[in-house]
DNA sequence: TATTCTATCGTTAGAGA
DNA sequence: ATCTCTAACGATAGAAT
């Protein structure tokens, strides 16, 4: 009932392939045609039935003819140069997922590193499965969303001291010092540190800003 | 701030136009390759760019040559002859602009005359401003709906007459005789017939089924 | 076979990085 | 210049006609 993606295969049931074909090829001739209008370019394209010798040629007879002239005139080491053909395409197209690929796999990581965060903050406090990997990547994270906590409470700060007309020098609230000295605690991890200061300053509100 | 819809003319404004032709190129030539690929035609496409000579071909430059050739071999007679170019798929579209254009106006006359004729059956009489063509195609109209009525009352009449197990045989309730005798009285119209029955068969539930 | 319809999918204009 | 993002626009698969 439902429309279904389309797989980029050769379409074996006759009848859908000649449907598909037909809509296909009138669709790809309005875009060829559009193309040359709107950005006023040389293009030509020629499509063959499967049933034999109609061609289909796009914009125009004398146009492809010109561009077929053109193509046929240009040495043949400046053809294979500087021509994207199928080959290209392709690579680059690999290319492009495999960077995708890669960007989710970063993305799914730094989501996994958070949620394991956020359990921590709210006590669940399980970190025995991690690697040393893990727990570098996580202190990384954390050391960052400490970061980025301590501008937010400058920033909140400066503005309630310019609001009420004091000029006051912030610091951060939650130092390296800080974390230096309660890690050395062997009882008590950077997430508690993270956990207390959130308590201590009230600062639950800006832990789900983070 | 929304998308515009594009007019299909040249683009005047350079950064726009090198922008959408990279776009379009590349978003035609992946219909080649797909056209190409799901059909397995021969097609090829050929895009110069603004910027001199570097065409870029598809779907590759082997079978771009093998399309060529097909076509330089074909006797130039055949390629007039049976090649859709620009002018035809031009004539081909405005061809079906037109026709659209003729059954918009016909089904906006049609709502209009319904508009007429539902504005009289409520008993706003007025039709004094209308031409002969509009009293016969508004009688035309009326005539189509009572047939319907009648069809709709004998497929009523025969699903109760089913269903009480009784055999009998419906014949119209509003007959041309019936309108030809009430249209001969100068002080009856014949949407004041339409609206009588109407009244007189409890019709108006079948008035809004029309 | 060709056209129509429509829900769904794919493309891209415009703005921002 | 390119790439990304998103909403709006356009194309089309599948079914019906």
């Amino acid at each position: 009932m439902t429309r279904k993606k389309v797989n980029l295969e050769y379409i074996t049931d006759d009848s859908s392939r000649k449907t598909t074909f037909r809509k296909r090829k009138n669709g790809m001739l309005k875009q060829v045609v559009e193309l040359s209008t709107l950005c006023d370019v040389d293009v030509c394209a020629i499509v063959y039935g499967p049933n034999g010798g109609e061609p289909e040629v796009f914009p125009s007879t004398e146009k492809a003819h010109c561009v077929l002239t053109r193509f046929k005139c240009m040495p043949e080491i400046e053809r294979s140069k500087n021509m994207l053909n199928q080959e290209k395409y392709l690579r680059n197209k690999i290319e492009k997922v495999k960077e995708q690929v890669r960007k989710l796999k970063r993305d799914n990581r730094e989501k996994e590193l958070i949620q394991i965060m956020y359990a921590n903050l709210v006590g669940n406090t399980n970190l025995q499965g991690l690697s040393v990997m893990d727990l570098n990547d996580l202190t990384r994270l954390i050391d960052q969303s400490i970061g980025e906590i301590n501008k937010k409470i400058d920033k909140i700060a400066n503005t309630m001291s310019t609001q009420m007309s004091e000029t006051t020098t912030s610091s951060p609230i939650i130092t390296p010092d800080l974390i230096e000295n309660l890690v050395g605690d062997r009882n008590t991890t950077i997430l508690d540190v993270v956990a207390t200061n959130f308590d201590n300053n009230g600062g639950n509100n800006l832990a789900l800003s983070l």
